[in-house]
DNA sequence: CTGAAAGCGCTAACAA
DNA sequence: TTGTTAGCGCTTTCAG
């Protein structure tokens, strides 16, 4: 591979002038430019990005870690990041978890040491101390969509209302007469991991007076299968749920599918709602009543600010952003309760 | 951010010294070696990986190009590689093209300039020649799955044959009896790619006696809404289709999407099959007839390839991965005909 | 066992 | 306008 001084010694030229004429940052005879160049094309000259960052002290990288890039949220996610980022002379590089929360915080470092020259963080197996101590080290980053309790951060963070979330949820599901709400959340027996999208629905159904029967509660993973499982679980019972809530649309996916093999109509039979509004929602047989999270609009804005922070502003962590129940197909008055209720 | 030199001056030894230390490569005196590692604790110190592949002249870093990350497809795809990756002490960097053609090749270059150690490309949106100019220039790169008919590339390359899988799909839906047939395949108009997966599918048709009318043939761009906006074109037909084949998974949820709002029950009305069995296949409603590719597999062959390939071996392609047609519940019988028949 | 020296490829002052 | 010099942080011979 040719560098810097392959060129300038084809060019007659030395190297600091070539690195001068190829970025355009300085001035040189435009004759001299115009031989560069042409060296540069001749040999195919491709700068080695690796020894630039190593002198400017920058990599015009921002890492985005994510959970499971498998998860269509995060894919989508990670696409309006960089989408934001690219116009911006940016680039992302994605750190996957592939699921598996023992990797996040070794990820997280990663790219630190990577050098890129920011780090967007997405809530999901990702301790909060974990993005504390980066901020600690001067690298900007930016949690997004926290939803468990933590410490407030250090550092400026993005994030959306789940407990209202959870709450619509919890309303939608009571408002159409179902009583026997059935939850399927992420975490399990050992390690639950509470989030504010299942706690606040929780809260919301006793405070209504139809508290949680413990029996309507599932630990799963967020997979597509977890979620299927629970829900035939579920449905196996002597007296199975008339609702069921899974915090997130891939789950939720599951629960349908399963619903569907044990020909239980959706939502005749059974409500279902999801959390996320990813794309494949509103495509899904019927079509999936959720909780919106804009991922756009929210990562437009954790970009910009990350882009803010790197370029040494001050910046502030906006408004948390409010759900938005999408009511569409796959949630239903309750039967038994609304007919005699209805007339 | 302390250096190894911060270190080396805390533990009053050299950085050469440290460097030893801390990697293991060499023999350090017991006693100095644990000294060295107290200060790097004490001062927290990160290598600077970017110093350190500079020097070393590796980053332990494979590109991995996709077209669009928010395709379940690809997103599997990134997941199996990395699996099998880290492992190995390599970290995969995903460069997505997110969905925009005319972002492939700069991506791919991008990496090179990134100094990755090798590359992973997958088909979809990159032109064979790109690949190729890589490959001319001694960076280890492996193409896979390639679809289009394209020269045969100058490096080892992982394929499936896309083609017996298009006659799967011809072959599946005529013995049900279908007759009317629509296919949406991805490309447009005035830039068609035509595909292995429907060049043998529409060959197959016209084989076997029924060849594909061209008001049965739609383009579209890989997206869930490309396969719905398609199918409500061939469903408001004055001769619908009785069957749809959409060249991937994401277009045929799509297409069942459409048929659930026009009320055309899927497969009693319209049978439709997808290709690639991404995940969430077998948990549609209904569960998705579809060409099988074995991500995993062939993804670890390609990783595995790849590995070899940076490691200085020789390797050579592996033969193509056949097919298989996974036949669930998204297929039936075209009733018009079979019941005559089937008496 | 440890240190000195050189160099990876590039950019950024500063001189000429 | 171009060249010289230095240095980014690390590893790697090669001496000592």
């Amino acid at each position: 591979m040719a560098t810097i001084y392959d060129v300038a010694r084809a060019a007659g030229v030395t190297a600091a002038t070539v690195s001068v004429a190829l970025s355009g940052r300085g001035v040189v005879n435009p004759k001299t430019r115009e031989r560069v160049l042409q060296c540069a094309r001749e040999l195919d000259y491709r700068p080695n990005l690796v020894a630039r960052s190593l002198t400017t002290r920058r990599t015009h990288t921002i890492g985005l870690v994510v959970f499971d890039i498998t998860n269509p949220f995060y894919a989508e996610v990670a696409q309006a990041v960089e989408l934001m980022a690219r116009p911006a002379g940016y680039r992302v590089i994605i750190g996957n978890a592939t699921g598996d929360e023992s990797l996040s915080v070794g990820l997280l470092e990663e790219l630190a040491a990577r050098q890129v020259d920011g780090i967007i963080a997405i809530s999901g197996g990702l301790p909060g101390e974990a993005v504390q101590a980066i901020a600690a080290t001067g690298l900007p980053i930016i949690p997004c969509l926290w939803d468990e309790q933590a410490p407030p951060f250090l550092t400026p963070s993005v994030s959306f209302d789940f407990a209202a979330g959870g709450r619509l949820v919890a309303d939608h599901l009571l408002d159409l007469g179902h009583q026997r709400i059935a939850i399927v959340a992420i975490g399990s027996e050992d390690e639950p991991v509470i989030r504010l999208r299942e706690a606040a629905f929780r809260d919301r159904l006793a405070e209504r007076g139809y508290p949680l029967d413990p029996s309507m509660w599932r630990w799963a993973d967020s997979t597509l299968d977890s979620g299927y499982t629970a829900a035939h679980e579920f449905l196996s019972l002597a007296e199975p749920p008339t609702a069921i809530y899974a915090t997130n649309d891939r789950m939720a996916l599951g629960v349908i599918a399963a619903a569907r093999e044990r020909r239980v109509p959706v939502p005749q039979a059974l409500s279902v709602v999801g959390f996320d509004d990813i794309a494949l929602a509103r495509y899904a047989s019927p079509p999936l009543t959720t909780v919106r999270i804009e991922k756009t609009a929210l990562m437009v804005t954790a970009t910009d600010l990350l882009l803010r922070l790197i370029a040494g502003e001050e910046v502030l962590s906006p408004m948390p952003l409010p759900p938005t129940l999408v009511v569409r197909e796959s949630t239903a008055f309750h039967s038994r309760i609304s007919q005699p209720e209805g007339r």
